[in-house]
DNA sequence: TCAATTTGTTAGATTAACATAACTTTATAT
DNA sequence: ATATAAAGTTATGTTAATCTAACAAATTGA
């Protein structure tokens, strides 16, 4: 049985180590920074999650996660997106507010009380954020992350989330038609710097690069 | 904000000092004995929480909470009850197994949560066990509580709650039948010993007097 | 009432998770 | 190529929550 603490560090690693990042090892200061703590402190669990069979680590080497680690990683993905659908679809919390709970939902010990919460979610595949949820044997359906750069022209795409929550960007978003679940088809885009057309519900727009590289959709 | 342990320790003050144990004070050892630790470890812990002006305590004293201590404890056990009500009702817990899991649950921080999760369930008034649940500002209805030893020969009963909560007591209940809301009708009672025979959805079966002083009935 | 039992307290250790300060190793930049 | 910066480590200390062992106070029962 892992601690809050330790299953903190298993998902930093994970997250620092995914397809979306492009790198297969963290460092020591890496870690610690997006754990919040000094790097002494991250040093010392490395240690003891290398002594636990979780991690790949060597003095002053990087660090990756073992199969087992990353299973377990997995697993703790699985809940924090779970309890973050639950959230959402059911407790009416918006998407900015989702995160901060299911931080501490996730480490909730019980097997049952996941596989339950999951059936009454009716088995979702993806969380508020367009993140797929690993099913009970780690599995996730690597539909990575797709910006609405990414769309070839002609094609028609839905708005999952946005990158930048911030305000200002968001009232951009809606000026341009755009709404959660909102069908996005792409028109035209500049090779020169990809700019696009977008047509949303027969509305036309002109986008930036930027922008649309702010548009996460499926 | 109180400490996982913290909370754990008011709650358990309120339930050793409740309407129904009788008591208005809680000794140092029984304290320690209902949170399976040390009377050395209870004790750090009453110096701290005195600190806090949660509870009132003097060397060799019993300890009581106070006002703002028994506030504390009744918004933790209003979280453990909506969560109670939530996993049996949504997920299909049953009786027995809730307790557990609430139990890491009610330490979950978000008031947000805790109100839409109300909300969510329709503000219900009772938990699985039958126990009321505080609404926000803390209040709670007390209902007078009978056991099923005051049922007089030939009348019909609603099981509401168990006075031992314990998955063992919960899996006896179960095993005869019972379940929440479950028609108990007394058939017979010997004087001698209090053993009563009784019919639960047409099967008969003989009961304690132990047995029948921990069900709660309307 | 007073010796025995129960109850409660203190002192001193331990463990997990953090910190600071000083140090070592590796990377980098001209 | 090597000095400097960045990254990583070690030693030491703190706090919260636990323990054991020894001690002190309060209760009780003959």
């Amino acid at each position: 049985m892992l601690s809050h603490t330790e299953e903190n560090y298993l998902k930093a690693l994970f997250h620092l180590t995914s397809e979306i990042t492009g790198k297969s090892e963290a460092g020591t200061n890496e870690l610690a920074t997006t754990l919040n703590v000094k790097p002494a402190t991250a040093n010392d669990m490395l240690k003891k999650l290398k002594e636990k069979k979780l991690i790949s680590y060597e003095k002053y080497g990087k660090t990756s996660l073992t199969a087992t680690g990353k299973k377990q990683a997995i697993q703790i993905i699985r809940k924090h997106r779970l309890w973050e659908t639950f959230l959402y679809e059911k407790l009416e919390f918006t998407w900015d507010e989702v995160h901060e709970v299911a931080e501490q939902l996730e480490h909730i010990q019980s097997s049952k009380l996941i596989e339950k919460l999951e059936k009454f979610l009716n088995y979702p595949e993806v969380d508020p954020h367009g993140d797929s949820i690993p099913n009970a044997n780690g599995e996730m359906k690597t539909r990575a992350r797709k910006t609405l750069t990414q769309v070839p022209v002609g094609k028609t795409c839905k708005l999952v989330t946005v990158k930048d929550g911030s305000a200002s960007f968001l009232q951009y978003v809606m000026k341009v038609g755009l709404g959660l679940s909102s069908k996005i088809k792409v028109v035209t885009r500049q090779d020169f710097d990809g700019t696009m057309e977008i047509e949303v519900d027969g509305k036309k727009s002109s986008v930036s690069q930027k922008f649309a590289d702010n548009l996460y959709v499926v």
